[in-house]
Formats: structure tokens, C-alpha cells, sequence
DNA sequence: CTTAAAATTGACATAAGTGTACATTTATCC
DNA sequence: GGATAAATGTACACTTATGTCAATTTTAAG
């Protein structure tokens, strides 16, 4: 198993240029994603990049599906994965936003502040928006919600987060888990049963 | 009173790069805010701004401080306006996000999206996310809510709405006025009384 | 050890932006 | 109607980015 260097000796790769870009669009946004600059941090000739892309778009747009591929489909599973009560179950969603490997909110807050530019990924932004606030209605409906407040719950859910994500705040997973009940709470409208919370925590305080 | 164009027949002055900058910010961001396209937009050549502001530095320091002007102030007046109920006070808030000359959603988001490029702006935004989130809870308080839960309330209600301004929905009044009531239901955690729903669609609806 | 493909590089042409210096035009005040 | 300050415009020097091309180097395969 040599895969996961397998081409040979070389330093670039569309891998090594991909990575530095999602760095890039990261940390100064997509006006940051310049060949250039790439370059130089990669220690390469500027040029070398046109080996592996044809031009400054493609990267771009493989910095979108890289996205459209990860974020939306683990919100969704989680919001069908099993629970007795639709406190377990918003639990469920909300591992999402505790788990890095299940949603990558500054990727998220990237694409948006990117999609301000361009038309095309504003729409995408939009088609995902509305499927993960649909898969957290039926979540809701599922329970006995009428689909009106469901609705409503659904988007207050979905909203938090992306308002969170937003908001850059960079607290502590410590201070993030204190305030859990009381957002079930507020989401679902009635407290999650301790032995919920118990489940919650075990499978989320110090995983690393 | 001939004051709105106190500068006799010269074309440019601060403000009008100003507005050139703000409308630049809101289109594209502030990548979008040169002065080369702004000149071209204003029909002035490029260098005649360099009569009115020092460098570029210059007219983006104006832009935040506009924005530092306007957003939190108002948000904050509305969440100590006079109300009976909860559900009143929630109603005072949700004003904000329905008349734009409380509250500038769009300006808000571009503002956001320009802070990953600036720390400075970052510490500026986080801290008037604190005031406003402080404030918010202030208001549950005062109608009896707990500390912890009054954050969390405080907490939703904001986030929600800025997760509404990441979102650029571009929805009509009417279907914001719609699901009004189910907000206010989640936000507080009870439905708002019909009287008072009727003052505030009285005075939200069609003002223009 | 050769060879051929894969990857890298430097030189070139072009574009879009910044800011300065200096000349010119335009209002306004006496 | 001329002086004068405010505003505009032209020319220049500089920077940073893009993408093409023709070498050149590196690696793997025979």
C-alpha cells in the first residue's frame, strides 16, 4: 500500500495545488485564491500549476465540488439517522456541528462570502439550503409537528448554525456542550431527557 | 435650505466615492471596491479621488465606520422599547429585520465577509455581536426568563437572523410576515396574542 | 544506461490595479 | 473680470497578477 504518495518523486500534484487553494479560500477568501501566491507558498514555479489545471477557473471549480461533495449529504443522514424522540433526534443534527468530519463550517462560511460573486454558486448555495432545511422539516414532522411550526423549527435549527458559522465565534468545545440543552430546548420545544444528554456527551466530549 | 448639494457644480466629493464604495462593497465585496472601476462607474477619472481621500485605506476605514454607525444601535433600541409581554418585546426586534432603516442586512453581510481578510474588522464585529447578543438576553430577563435560557433565547433570536442575512434570501414581506407568529412562538417559547400580532402587522405592512 | 513521459522552470506578452507629479479646468469671491 | 482655491485630468513609474511557449530537469520503465 504505497497509495498514498503514488506519484513518485514529484512535488506538485492537482492534490497539493487543490489543498492550498482550500487553505487559501479559508483563510482570505476566494480573492486569495491567486496562482501566485499558491506558488509561492508551495515553494513552485508559478507555471507548473498550468500542468495539472488549464487555467485559474478550473481550480475554482473544483474547489465547489469539493464542497457540493462533503457538507449537505452528512446534514441530511443525520437528520434520518434513528431516535425515539425528536430530542434524540435534534442530538443527532447537532453532532454536525460538533463533529468537523460530519460539516466544515468555515468551508460553508468560505463558499458564502464567495457566492456574493458569482451567480452560479449563489444558486448552488440555495438548491443546498433548501434540501437540508427539508430534510430537518421532515425530521421534525416525523415527531408529530404540524408543518407549519415545523417548518419554522427547521429553519430556526438550520439558521443557528449558519448564524453561528457566520459569526466566526471560536469557543471551546467545553462552553459549546453547556449550552446543548438549553438549544434543544429552544429548537424542539421541550428538554432533552438526561439519558439523551448522557448518549450526546459520550459520544462527543474529547473524541481526540 | 439648498443643502443636498451644498458643493456647487463640482461632480465628485467624499461622499459621492463613499456611495460608489458602499454599492461596490454590496455588489462584490470588498475585492470589488477599487477605485479604478469605481472611477469608471462615476465617470471622473481615477486620480481625482486621491483629492478626497488619502489612499484606498481611507475610503475602506469610511465604509466600517458607516456601518459601525447605523447596525447596532438601532438593534439595541429595539430590544428596550416598551412591551407588556415577551411576545411584544420579540415583535419590537423582529422590526428590525422588516424595515430596512433599522437594520441593513445587506451591508451586515458584506461586512462579514470582509472581516476573514481583516482581524481588526474581525474584533470590531465580534464585539458588536456581543452587545447585541447582551442586550437580547437583557430583554428576556426583564420577563422573568433564567440566565442560561435567556442567553440561549438571546442567542437563537440573532442568530437566526444572521443566519437569514448568510443566506441572502430575497423572500417578499409576505411570506416573512407569514411565519411571524411560529417565530415569535420559538424564539419566546409562547404564540404571541392575536392584539398584538395586529399592531405589528399594522405597522409592517405595505408602509411604502 | 537510455529513453520517453511527467513535471518544472524562466522568459515573454498582456492586463488591471495603485499612487505621485504636474498641468489644466471650473467656480467663487472680491 | 482677474485671482484663487477646489476639483479634474494626463503622463509616468511601479506592482501583482494571468496565461503561453520553449527549454530543461526529473523520474520510472525497459
Amino acid at each position: 500500500m504505497e497509495e498514498q504518495s503514488q506519484n513518485g518523486g514529484w512535488r506538485g500534484s492537482p492534490d497539493v495545488w487543490l489543498n492550498a487553494a482550500y487553505d487559501a479560500l479559508l483563510e482570505t477568501g476566494v480573492d486569495g485564491v491567486k496562482i501566485q501566491p499558491l506558488a509561492k507558498r508551495l515553494n513552485l514555479s508559478r507555471t507548473s500549476f498550468y500542468w495539472f489545471f488549464k487555467d485559474r477557473k478550473e481550480l475554482l471549480d473544483a474547489l465547489i465540488t469539493q464542497w457540493r461533495e462533503k457538507n449537505t449529504g452528512n446534514l441530511i443522514k443525520q437528520t434520518e439517522a434513528f431516535a425515539e424522540t425528536v430530542t434524540e433526534a435534534m442530538l443527532n443534527v447537532i453532532d454536525c456541528w460538533l463533529k468537523p468530519e460530519l460539516f466544515d463550517a468555515k468551508f460553508e462560511f468560505a463558499i458564502r462570502g464567495w457566492s456574493v460573486r458569482s451567480p452560479a454558486l449563489l444558486r448552488e448555495i440555495q438548491s443546498a439550503d433548501e434540501q437540508r432545511l427539508d430534510a430537518l422539516k421532515q425530521m421534525f414532522m416525523r415527531f408529530g409537528q404540524n408543518e407549519r411550526l415545523a417548518d419554522t423549527r427547521a429553519r430556526t435549527t438550520y439558521l443557528v448554525q449558519i448564524g453561528y458559522i457566520s459569526m466566526q465565534t471560536d469557543e471551546d468545545l467545553a462552553v459549546r456542550l453547556q449550552r446543548i440543552p438549553e438549544y434543544v430546548e429552544v429548537f424542539t420545544g421541550q428538554p432533552p431527557a438526561q439519558r439523551e444528554l448522557d448518549r450526546f456527551l459520550a459520544r462527543n466530549q474529547n473524541p481526540a
